[in-house]
DNA sequence: TAAGATTGACAAATCAATCTTT
DNA sequence: AAAGATTGATTTGTCAATCTTA
């Protein structure tokens, strides 16, 4: 505990690489300081976003509903989006819906479908919410602290890792799994 | 949903920028990909874990123990280490003690805690489970596709952003909330 | 007073099953 | 059949309160 992460992942890859010498652990560090680095984010996020009343996981619900789009956005393409399951969303935009921060209105082209639209309200409150984000969450303070070239290069890489995992993941049904 | 996630990021920060001219939206990226990455990571380790009986939070736990160390540790420190709660590790050693992959015993130097210790066949699960994530995680599969600087890079990078935020990250237990 | 641990109430996620429409 | 949406059962997390010991 007195230890920073680094050295204590350190110590842990090295104690299993002693004792498996068959394991690569070169790759620990990356993914562990990514699934917690992850971890620390959502929970910064949710601590900001419930600043305005609503769960990080609302705020991404609302947050990608107040981008303009061609077509209204559905719940199905939501939770793919979002990657969660239908299910969860459900009861989201439920809650959502009672707040009066957004609206769910019957699907003209197919009646089993619902297409998903903010009101000013969920509108307003994404963009309050969004703005507090980029001015007071952790991970921004100490992001803006990286160099110039780290600062880039994480963004690049992170995002080239996104869309190879985006590909391939199932937590709310796939097309090709 | 047709398109990758690093475009839908782009045409959303541009969206956002557009409304807020005041916004700055430079660091969406790093932050959405890395909050994303790090949910698909927990949910990919959580499938590969499972299939050796356990949770990705359990396997947190065994594999943390499973490193010798020179002093014992208690319930208390592992919650700081994993970031969860108090209440939430008491649920958790309480599983796994009654599964026999730990053993939780009275500490001899303070009454009120107890000292935590894998069993053999804790310590076999929580290798058996790192080398299955070595071999099949579909994040390491990914990040060997990465150039070798890219892989150093990201190592590097998210090892500082993780040091920096473990700092004043208290999610279990805040001082100033 | 504070720290280690536990419990109960509540929130939110997945999964499986179901209903309606395509 | 398969897809969009919803519900109920189960799991697991935080938070607040409590008990014992330091």
């Amino acid at each position: 505990v007195a230890r920073p992460p680094v050295e204590e992942l350190e110590a842990g890859a090295a104690f299993y690489s002693e004792i498996a010498p068959d394991l690569d652990v070169s790759h620990f560090g990356a993914m562990w300081h990514t699934f917690t680095v992850g971890h620390m984010v959502a929970t910064d996020l949710d601590r900001v976003a419930r600043r305005h009343g609503v769960s990080i996981a609302d705020l991404h619900v609302l947050g990608t509903l107040r981008i303009e789009r061609k077509e209204r956005l559905r719940a199905t393409d939501l939770a793919l989006t979002l990657h969660v399951s239908n299910a969860a969303l459900s009861a989201r935009i439920a809650k959502l819906e009672s707040k009066g921060l957004l609206i769910r209105a019957p699907s003209p082209a197919d009646r089993r479908a619902f297409e998903l639209q903010l009101t000013p309200a969920g509108a307003a409150l994404a963009e309050a919410a969004i703005g507090d984000i980029s001015r007071n969450a952790a991970f921004i303070r100490y992001f803006r602290r990286l160099t110039v070239a780290d600062r880039a290069a994480l963004g690049r890489i992170m995002g080239e890792l996104h869309n190879l995992l985006d590909r391939d993941f199932v937590p709310a049904k796939r097309k090709d799994a």
